[in-house]
DNA sequence: CGTACGCTTGAAAAATGTCAAAGGACGTGG
DNA sequence: CCACGTCCTTTGACATTTTTCAAGCGTACG
């Protein structure tokens, strides 16, 4: 299977999914095109590591298509999942030689990058990206918060109904619906993934997967694909007091 | 007891304990100059709330000296702290209207604060802060994603030995030395406080606290009073295998 | 057809939480 | 200076949750 996507090898930005919530979001049509200039696409299929924690990392880049995760991982091998890169989100760290966290292309991947040294020359010179990209480090900063609270406090089964909500919040998002009611969407990951993100073991995330099946709250048809006929009830389930939370 | 610390009601930015380390550290004298006519000092008794989560915000501003912590709360109770704020550390966001967490002195606390409305034009027109401020905001991403792999993935004595590594190479950074063999250094949190932030009952931190001690990895006078004969073995204990860290 | 992979389920073990009691430090007022 | 009360801490016994280890199921794919 070819590594490009032939479909993004020359997008044009004014074309661009993810041009209005990207890095580039506030960039006017000038500086877009020196940004164009800089800009290279790379395709990952999934499964495929993007980077390895400690290694030199020389781009930067933003998500175009599909879903990327952030690892870290102990000496002895546990593992947590520190975040969940989903179209327009940015992935390096201007100012930064190596990577902080492993990368990996949990779906295929479609990822916008720029060199380093001339995006961090751009930053200087474009206070729209750097503006920009504050936005989405505060956003990403609440997220993480958010995410603290529910891996030091939340049960196994608000945990399972906490990452539902936000997936079926963020697909509900990309179909321009609000979630209300009856959702329907497809995991992006699997069992051992969820237990990564959840810090749970992926015989618990089974478990309580299968007892919010038996309460009614969920349904599955296969391992991947779910129904939630009410949202509000998942969100009771998630312990979460406000609704109107924030996207990862 | 008066709320305002003399000491600090008219500082002089270029004495500042955290100038080169806050917001303002990539200022040059000039911008100096123009933050010094919006700022404003505000003073806070250990343990009393700095702002409320949900509060309407009008100023953002630096811790200059003490402590503060961040915390969220669930409708039943439970409570998660997402933050412990040292000098130079900034609290709140430019462009948001209410605060996102109880903000809470642990320690009496001074801040330099901004009204957030000539903050935000100031920022517009002075890129060095927006820089310094994206830069700050990276560096607590990271660490709440170190926080995250604790949270998710420590036991219990793992997470005491890390908040201890934290809060002693915290202190040996003040001290201007680098954390190395025997340290003394002073908790500046509760119990309480430490299972808040550690995502444990304050029984267990307790029991952890006295069961570290039991093994040497730290000796202990009175309850806040901490002496780590060996900060290699302390890290040892805290399962992190890069001992060069993140600063919280 | 068989193998691999992801998933589910059970039983037992381990870690942590809950409830309860009591010890110790510290500041206040007598 | 002492007595008292409050707050923080420790410790024990027991309950609960989650993990660990093990086995087996189902589907996709060679």
């Amino acid at each position: 299977m070819a590594v490009h996507d032939a479909q993004f090898v020359h997008q044009e930005c004014s074309d661009c999914p993810i041009r209005h919530r990207a890095v580039c979001a506030r960039c006017d049509a000038d500086e877009l095109g020196k940004l164009e200039q800089i800009k290279f696409y790379r395709s990952y299929q999934a499964g495929q590591p993007v980077i390895w924690s400690g290694d030199r990392m020389d781009f930067v880049g933003s998500v175009v298509t599909g879903i990327a995760t952030l690892t870290q991982t102990m000496e002895d091998g546990r593992r947590q999942m520190v975040g969940l890169l989903l179209p327009s989100d940015f992935v390096g760290r201007p100012g930064r030689a190596s990577a902080a966290y492993d990368v990996t292309a949990t779906t295929d991947l479609v990822m916008c990058c720029f060199r380093k040294k001339p995006f961090e020359e751009m930053m200087l010179a474009t206070p729209h990206i750097g503006q920009r990209l504050l936005e989405m480090t505060l956003d990403e900063l609440d997220a993480a918060r958010e995410w603290m609270l529910l891996l030091g406090r939340k049960t196994a089964r608000e945990k399972i109904a906490s990452l539902l909500a936000i997936i079926a919040r963020r697909d509900a998002a990309l179909k321009l619906r609000s979630p209300k009611g009856a959702l329907v969407f497809d995991l992006p990951l699997t069992r051992e993934e969820m237990a990564d993100y959840l810090g749970l073991t992926l015989e618990t995330v089974s478990r309580q997967v299968s007892a919010l099946k038996r309460d009614d709250v969920i349904s599955l048809e296969g391992n991947r694909h779910v129904t939630v006929p009410d949202f509000d009830r998942l969100l009771e389930e998630a312990g979460d007091d406000n609704d109107g939370g924030y996207l990862v």
